[in-house]
DNA sequence: GAACTTTACTTGACTAGACAAGTTGATGCA
DNA sequence: TGCATCAACTTGTCTAGTCAAGTAAAGTTC
């Protein structure tokens, strides 16, 4: 959620908007523990009643409050207080030139490797290719002011983008291109420690026993994969960060 | 967002209700590319015009598509692409104990310790105490099928949650016990990957070059800090998995 | 007592219109 | 030319009411 109406506030007690008011009361009050988890809440009919505005406007506070899963509602039954049991959180990963940049530093990418390959039968699974079909690999060195941060080993669906290979990225990102080229994404993620290959260790310049964060990245474009990246980072250089808020 | 209301489409083109009709061929119109990024889309009169609904219809589609970060919109102006550069993309973290309960399996936690303590003062800093003052500490070692998985490193302020010492640690998580204190929570996170402390290498049975994913999360409710934690894995028994949609 | 029907209440979604507030460009005046 | 004003257009928000669809409990019939 980008945008915060609430914030709008500019710390006074109550905020301009009636449906903000609505929203923000409940809030309160759910954060004061008023209504214990699963516990039914004030209805529409209730609320409109108590703030003295229409029925559409407690419906907006009410859907909003619900898009951040702090309350459920049933139809036909009512509005309750979330089970906030679930402490899933989200966590921010952004692409490392943009996060590079934001730093004020130098991003360069050190291609090391882009070619066609014929894809074993693991790989074309994932992308959804039959076997020993053609596939882009890429595999570039990523150095923020000249120190190696990532190593970005990456497998492309050629149907969705046959010019991949001839990109020049060290100007480009491989992500920036295939925004392009497919603008909106799903991606699975998987995150782990591990140890760097011997061929990572030695492009990032570290020891193969430094323990290194591996991003696994899977993506996809309404249904079809598009890509396959393997992100890895010495851990003593990077980390990933974020921010969740409810 | 848990609830998704295109879904309701059941694989058919056109979802019943208005407003998702309105956000899906927003969202698909989006997604070939139809406008680039920063380029102005239709305004709300030239939907309603187009797909013969009241302005309130259009509105809510183009708010969520807002919430989603697909669109921006400018009072005054107008609505916007957005920048799908930001490949910011958000990955869930689960409580340990939801997770393994989740796969079925067995969760066991073993204290090592539980005890009050006096804050140094970086770590007094980050809790919003003064050096010196009493912290409670917790080390608990967390086991799925009697592995270990977790070792978890625990500081709380004592101010939110006085009865924390005398919570019985193996029939309830820390995260959970605070959850019930304060329900509702803004947190900081931090991954990276590195090697496992002597004692930590020994709680959870692995070498002390084994890489290990650590995460720092420290959390606060209403502004003021509650408990920073240090939550340490095994590199070969635990990844972080996420899934984004846009 | 069991099965069905009715009733009251809930949320989901929409309409048609209104006013506020912000931006932009054209117009007219000094 | 430079400046102020105005008109047109945009999004932000709200109202008062409507109908639909779902649930649950009370009442009715067999």
């Amino acid at each position: 959620m980008r945008r915060d109406p609430d914030a709008a506030t500019g710390g006074a007690n109550t905020p301009a908007a009636p449906y903000a008011r609505v929203k923000q009361f409940l809030k309160g009050e759910l954060e004061l523990g008023r209504w214990a988890h699963g516990a039914r809440m004030p209805s529409d009919a209730e609320l409109v009643a108590q703030f003295g505005v229409s029925r559409m406007t407690v419906t907006r506070a009410l859907r909003e409050l619900q898009a951040e899963g702090l309350v459920e509602r049933v139809q036909g039954v009512g509005t309750f207080a979330a089970q906030l049991h679930r402490v899933a959180s989200t966590l921010t990963i952004r692409d490392l030139h943009e996060e590079i940049v934001a730093r004020g530093h130098q991003h360069e990418a050190r291609v090391q490797l882009v070619r066609k390959e014929s894809a074993p039968a693991a790989l074309a699974r994932q992308l959804g290719l039959e076997t020993g079909a053609d596939v882009f690999h890429t595999l570039i060195v990523h150095f923020e002011n000249g120190v190696a941060l990532q190593c970005e080993d990456r497998f492309v669906n050629p149907a969705w983008a046959p010019e991949f290979l001839s990109v020049d990225f060290t100007r480009i990102t491989p992500t920036h291109y295939l925004l392009q080229v497919a603008p909106l994404w799903e991606a699975q993620y998987s995150i782990e420690a591990s140890a760097p290959s011997a061929e990572e260790a030695r492009l990032l310049g570290v020891s193969a026993h430094e323990p290194c964060l591996v991003i696994v990245r899977r993506t996809m474009s309404r249904g079809v994969p598009i890509t396959l990246a393997r992100l890895v980072h010495p851990g003593r250089r990077y980390a990933l960060q974020g921010e969740f808020k409810p």
